[in-house]
RNA sequence: CGCGGAGUGGAGCAGUGGCAGCUCGUCGGGCUCAUAACCCGAAGGUCGUAGGUUCGAAUCCUGCCUCCGCAA
């Protein structure tokens, strides 16, 4: 290969810099757009976004935007991005103004976690999961106005397995989805691949994951409860309210044979399982029983259910909210 | 200076000025057809760290280290 397609990324998070980081190995990367550091953690320090980190380590020059809009970031850009024969999109975290998307020759090409029309939008890979997939995919595709309903290039699926959290399985898919974008670009520049497009009729859409969702409601079922401790792993985690205080509940377990008659206990109630010989911590839900493997509450580190236990020996029987 | 919680035997917690405790685990013994169950006994802690106050500090004050919840 004499002379490498030269390539602008734009992107923000993990799955961003996985798919950088594959880009920039076979291609010229001639530049990174990502959005500015943000104030984070304990103390509110300021953190640049994975994939600026990335771009450094890599020695790629980066530009950061608050947004797009405005024409002055725009011209910005453009001169910025003036040898960029292709953008590249992986979980950018806005949406690109139609003359953002004229600038290159090629296009934009997007990397998105779901197989569309499924799933557009900000959050598929938790919804995937929330909704008890087996599989999910992701796809590459032109952008056009529209959210992620441009026409596709390639896809690939991805499976998810019984314990796989949005952690884990966004990792698989920014590995799948990396190694699809270079598989996929050659074709798209030497024509071999023509765009499809999309069946819009059969479009489904994933929203912004609020904190408020990982509110525990017990009178749901266990195992969309369970679901959800995985979907919301790591942010924003599910918890519930024992005495006004946040408790948060780590990976969890659907229990279908309890000891326990389900009418004894109302659904948020804590009780123990001595079924099966192994003394077991479990909450009554509206459907089934929740076991937790881990608990955590404020200022204190996520333990084990058993060495929760331990300290909080008045924990059976409560209520919670 | 964004707000706040916590560091106590191997684990989890209680103890807020006067003998360092609880549950679990560990070790030894007993009971039992048997057991992660039960009974008896034992070991194991300079109370995160450096100073200060006090007749006396795990406990009050100050600095530092580490861990964590909220917010973003």
């Amino acid at each position: 290969m004499s002379k490498k397609l030269k390539v602008l990324f734009m992107g923000t998070p993990a799955l961003g810099a996985t798919v950088l980081r594959r880009l920039a190995a076979d291609y010229d990367v001639v530049g990174v757009v990502t959005q500015p550091d943000r104030p984070a953690g304990r103390k509110n320090t300021l953190t640049p976004p994975p994939v600026k980190l990335t771009a450094q380590e890599l020695g790629l020059p980066v530009m950061q935007v608050e947004t797009l809009r405005p024409a002055t970031a725009q011209a910005e850009l453009r001169e910025f991005a003036t040898e960029a024969e292709v953008f590249v999109v992986a979980a950018f975290g806005m949406i690109l103004p139609v003359a953002v998307l004229e600038m290159p020759p090629k296009r934009c090409l997007n990397v998105h976690a779901s197989v569309l029309p499924a799933y557009r939008g900000a959050s598929p890979v938790a919804q995937a999961i929330l909704d008890g997939l087996d599989e999910t995919g992701v796809t590459i595709m032109l952008i056009e106005k529209a959210l992620d309903a441009g026409p596709i290039l390639s896809q690939r699926v991805v499976p998810i397995s019984p314990e796989d959290t949005q952690a884990s399985l966004m990792d698989k898919v920014a590995q799948t989805g990396a190694d699809l974008l270079i598989d996929t670009l050659s074709g798209w520049l030497t024509g071999e691949i023509t765009p499809q497009v999309q069946d819009h009729s059969k479009a489904t859409y994933t929203g912004i994951i609020k904190k408020e969702a990982g509110r525990i409601d017990w009178n749901e079922s266990a195992a969309l409860i369970e679901r959800k401790s995985r979907a919301y792993d790591p942010w924003p985690g599910i918890y519930t309210f024992w005495n006004d205080q946040l408790l948060k509940l780590g990976h969890c377990d659907v229990l279908d044979s309890v000891d326990e008659k389900p009418e004894a206990a109302h659904p948020g109630q804590v009780s123990i399982n001595n079924a099966g010989s192994l003394e077991r911590l479990v909450i009554a839900t509206g459907k089934g029983w929740l076991a937790p493997r881990s608990l955590q509450l404020p200022g204190k580190k996520m333990l084990p259910a058993a060495e929760f236990l331990r300290g909080y020996r008045n924990f059976v029987g409560v209520q919670l909210s």
